[in-house]
DNA sequence: TCAATTAGTCGTAACGTTTCGACTAATATA
DNA sequence: TATATTAGTCGAAACGTTACGACTAATTGA
């Protein structure tokens, strides 16, 4: 079954020429088409030489010449948070729709690593760079290198004005928190509480923003007992908010007849708080979640309704615009792009 | 901030030679450290140049002649499971220890697709690749095409025995199942019975031999209801399979006291069922899970107790595997190693 | 003191492409 | 018929490196 081996696709342009009996140029053009015509006989030839030989062109010398080498560089935090992997997963497969190969590197939050790879992608001559961010925290210094590097460049998920130019692309973290409150308010729930943690400059913060909006839209007050700040957004971190919550108002019915948590990772540690107090989910208290992370939210009991952060379509935008911009240098200027949040319906709210 | 915005970084060797007032390949002897010495002096100039010019050198050109790039491909089906994104996460960081860098391909399990991909990097000249999978199931096709490249690969998670040759790195299933169901048994649990999809030929197979071994060790006789198949890995399924156990018998008190599911998601779906009956876990009834997915074992209540799969160890192994061959390919020949799993022991078992 | 070694340097030939300018032969234009 | 135009081909010059062979100048051994 591999009588095969012997071809260590080692055949050259040159040897294709040779076999077909022309110039490498010719045969070049032959294969992929270049500024001069060829004949239709040579081009026979050419291809049948180069099917014979199991020819296939050296990347690098192309690359070395055209100086494009139909490949993106990513530069991501790390490689197990969701956020991180799903807009990975958006890139990877959008750029293999445009036939552009995806080169990863992670730099995990620290700035002499991020330049390292930045640089590297560079030396290797990438066409662009797309630099992901799981939060929306600024890393100091994790992207400031990009702009000397002279690379088309994208940054998600950065907090949007952090001074540096170029085109980005962010999750309207605000109207996902709007959303999802208006969801619960719409349901006739009376009591929201938001949980979250507050501490950094972070998602969690604007999506309390698009709490609050809503609820100023719908003539509430706010008390602000409602909003539970956490360190984390561990699940353990959401049952000790949740045990606060529910402990503050033991037997009062009205007292909190709904959670809206910043993750759903916290969101499972609320309904845990819940099924301790004997409370019934969604009809004593309804919680909703953030993240929409499937296989959490469809294990849960019961399973999670939760705000879907569009981080695939971010990495699909990414490469779309970043290649955009490099087959029309000329009428490209930076832009900023947010995406909105959608509700993914369960059974929690 | 940015005035250093106009180093465009053309500057090449040659750029850098004429700074330093030596020729080209002196200046590439002081930067890399050639086959010949040089002088402290021109050292010095040069390294002096390369710096105040912003020169990082051309990793193309350089791979063009020494036909190496430091540079991995890595061929994996998707990039949504977790399967495959913590095997993927360990080749990337082994990698980046060794300063390779690493690109990345997803097939779709297609055939076709898979077999471009694979055309492509070794036009790109990559090193070697690493073609992971997701499932045991052998993808026919996927990887027929890697021994005729003439590249080193690995193949990672495949079934072992698909008649390819080359490294390959597997995870211990059977182990894994052997462990888990041990783990009950030594708990003092009577009647254990096993959820997983059985109509693949695939890991919850080869895991559901380790729980027939690890019963016949202990001298326990396994009556076949004990081994419930299921249609998927999905949660639905988990419930589906959990109510249909607990529902066989209702009222009896050792009817089934654990289950070992043969994923986080089916056990997912047999705490819901066993939360539907009333029943107490793991009073009433043990749950194991297979993956140990960290957001969801911990999110769910109790929390899961699962079989930790090594993917990532899987991952780093393949990239120190292949980089050896690479360093010393003589003293090279086919591997076929077994990741053992372990128990990450949480509230459920 | 003279030959043999060696440290240091320099050209230059690869590596495998694309592309430019020049060259033929054929075709259209007047 | 002479001339401009084109289709088709070719050789050679890039692209930016590494590494080989040759060449000096200095150092060693006798």
């Amino acid at each position: 079954m591999a009588e095969n081996t012997v071809s260590l696709n080692k055949a050259t342009l040159k040897d294709v020429a040779r076999a077909a009996g022309v110039a490498w140029s010719t045969a070049s053009y032959a294969l992929n088409g270049g500024p001069k015509p060829v004949s239709e006989a040579a081009r026979r030839r050419v291809l049948d030489a180069a099917q014979s030989l199991g020819y296939s062109s050296n990347l690098l010398a192309r690359g070395l010449v055209t100086g494009r080498m139909r490949t993106i560089g990513v530069l991501a935090p790390d490689f197990h948070s969701t956020n991180a992997t799903e807009q990975i997963a958006g890139v990877e497969a959008e750029a293999q729709l445009h036939d552009y190969r995806v080169v990863l590197a992670t730099h995990l939050s620290e700035p002499v690593r991020a330049e390292i790879m930045q640089r590297d992608m560079s030396a290797r001559r990438m066409d662009g760079i797309i630099s992901i961010s799981a939060t929306a925290d600024v890393k100091p210094g994790v992207a400031d290198v990009l702009p000397i590097l002279g690379l088309p460049y994208i940054r998600t998920y950065h907090a949007p004005l952090d001074g540096l130019p170029g085109d980005y692309a962010a999750v309207n973290q605000e109207q996902g928190g709007y959303i999802a409150t208006k969801h619960l308010l719409d349901q006739g729930r009376r009591r929201i509480v938001y949980v979250g943690p507050l501490n950094r400059r972070d998602a969690a913060r604007k999506r309390l923003e698009g709490f609050r909006r809503a609820h100023a839209e719908a003539g509430r007050v706010l008390s602000e007992d409602q909003i539970v700040a956490t360190e984390t957004f561990y699940t353990s971190a959401g049952l000790e908010a949740g045990r606060e919550i529910l402990g503050r108002h033991p037997a009062q019915a009205v007292g909190c007849d709904a959670v809206l948590a910043a993750s759903d990772t916290l969101a499972a540690g609320i309904l845990r708080a819940a099924h301790e107090t004997g409370l019934q989910v969604p009809g004593d208290l309804a919680v909703l979640g953030f993240d929409d992370i499937t296989d959490l939210c469809d294990g849960l009991y019961p399973s999670l309704t939760s705000v879907h952060v569009p981080l695939s379509e971010i990495g699909r935008w990414s490469v779309r615009r970043l290649i955009e911009r490099l087959d029309h240098p000329k009428d490209w200027e930076p832009t900023t792009r947010y995406f909105d949040c959608r509700i993914t319906l369960r059974e929690s709210a």
